[in-house]
DNA sequence: ACGATCATTTAGTGGCACTACATCGTCCCT
DNA sequence: AGGGACGATGTAGTGCCACTAAATGATCGT
């Protein structure tokens, strides 16, 4: 008892002739024939029966023929199940973010997105080595990355939109001789104590390539990955650090001096698996993400 | 996108490996690989990714294997529609019966039959020539019928269950000359006119008997078939006429009398298409129908 | 009684799901 | 590191099954 056989007996009991049946399945009557057999060997009793020089259900053929609608409504549905769950638009959508790229963006995209009908988000943050950013995609429709403007770009494995080109500046606490100066060169900073990250996190390369330009190897006197954690300490006198523009919240206590002569800025992109895109849900938080980068770029200058 | 396909995703969604599902399904690896890659082609978002050596759902998969639980569900209830009404006690019946014999039976069905969780019974009367009984059996699940004892069998097309042999006897005005005997032979009766049934139906043959077994040619005065009718008639003194002994409700101004020397008896029998009695209702309705006819038996003599 | 319509049977064919075998990628172990 | 175990996939070949074509049988209309 396959799909098609119950197809075909359906058909029987609606369109009430071997002939009929086999015209709306494109096929000869002889194919229905057999199949009615084959299937009524599964039976132990008769499902049709001659009623003149038709055939026509039997009360137990009607039986199954009700059941087989059934059946025929589950496969459709399942035919649909893919098209509903890529065009549903307040399906969950996970977004993973480093820890600054969520302290700016989580909240705009759950103000944004606060209503009903729209993609729930599932928020949470991943910190991690920058090779380990498309990785992440596995386990997140979105992922917000970053990188440094001269990094090697993203393997051809995920999909990227370049939501900010994000500025780092150094940041000093007020009260530095430097804080006066508009900006601030390779040469003045060099021999500074810096509060970097640590190895293998996107901004090391900067200090190095700051160190590099004015002939000196840089003095790391801290690691500290989390932006609010390397802020208190320098805002303690441990040091001045490289800080983001943007998606930072000042602190009170401190400064921030563009750099001239290196090119500091990092790009914070979302990644994504290409076919996840398919869902509409997907689409419009990475819609929503684009206009909370405009929203954060704006709000800085 | 077909039944197995859909069966194949669901268990690999809950095996978690091709090679589990191959084993759970029978078949191997590379078949379900190969069936895992047509579903794949209809549809244009991944429904499986490989999880390091293994292969797991996507979202998508996840989303269309629910829809395949579905599929499954219908399909096995529609594996067991048949069983199902088969088995259901409490089914519609319909049973057909000539005039006396749903006279008699139909309120001690109905009776038996009242409750809940049984049969629902359809009755209907039908009152065809002999001949046509069995054709009834196509549209009633039972049908009553009644054929003279050396009347040809029922053909085998049917199955039959023999409820009743009754007697036949002469009935006559209480007033009649004949009233006084306690039976009636063939020469009694021979010459008296008859209300005799049309051609065809069952009780016709018997009078003819009764006249042959005198040497003379019946003399037959009227042609009515329905035993209300007749009672009438041969109240009113247009003549006598055979009736059923148990089945008919005793007329007050009319006696009937035993015939001697003549087999004047027919079968009262339930016709039905042997694969019919699969079902539990139809078998409820004609064991019913057996006590109903002890029943009417024993409440004649 | 005839042709028309409908269902079924038979023989034959093409497509498809499967197996067997080989290959490739991943994990684990020492 | 590197080899062995495990898991998935690709390829060639095979057997089954749904189908077509054509003939037969049954029933209807006129």
């Amino acid at each position: 008892m396959d799909e098609r056989q119950l197809r075909i007996l359906r058909e029987l009991g609606e369109l009430g002739s071997v002939t009929a049946v086999a015209e709306a399945l494109l096929v000869t009557p002889s194919a229905i024939s057999q199949q009615l057999r084959l299937l009524q060997r599964a039976i132990p009793v008769p499902l049709t029966e001659r009623q003149g020089r038709r055939l026509v259900l039997t009360d137990a053929g009607q039986a199954l023929a009700g059941a087989a609608v059934e059946v025929e409504t589950a496969l459709a549905r399942a035919r649909h199940a893919v098209e509903e769950f890529v065009g549903q638009p307040d399906g969950e959508v996970s977004v993973a973010a480093f820890h600054s790229a969520g302290a700016a963006f989580f909240p705009l995209l759950l103000r944004a997105l606060a209503g009903p009908g729209g993609p729930v988000v599932r928020l949470a943050d991943e910190d991690v080595p920058q090779e380990d950013f498309p990785r992440l995609t596995r386990e997140y429709d979105v992922v917000l990355a970053h990188r440094l403007d001269h990094a090697p770009p993203w393997p051809d494995t995920v999909a990227r939109t370049t939501l900010l080109r994000e500025p780092l500046d150094v940041a000093m606490p007020a009260d530095h001789p430097l804080a006066a100066e508009s900006r601030v060169t390779p040469r003045d900073v060099a021999d500074q104590p810096w509060i970097a990250v640590h190895d293998g996190f996107p901004v090391l390369a900067v200090i190095e390539a700051i160190a590099a330009a004015a002939g000196r190897r840089p003095h790391l006197a801290h690691r500290i990955n989390e932006f609010a954690v390397v802020a208190e300490a320098v805002a303690a006198g441990g040091g001045i650090a490289l800080m983001p523009r943007w998606t930072m919240r000042p602190h009170p206590a401190l400064v921030l001096k563009p750099l001239s002569g290196v090119q500091a800025r990092r790009h914070i992109d979302a990644l994504y698996r290409p076919e996840r895109t398919a869902r509409t849900a997907v689409r419009t938080v990475l819609t929503e993400l684009r206009r909370a980068a405009r929203g954060i770029q704006n709000a800085g200058p």
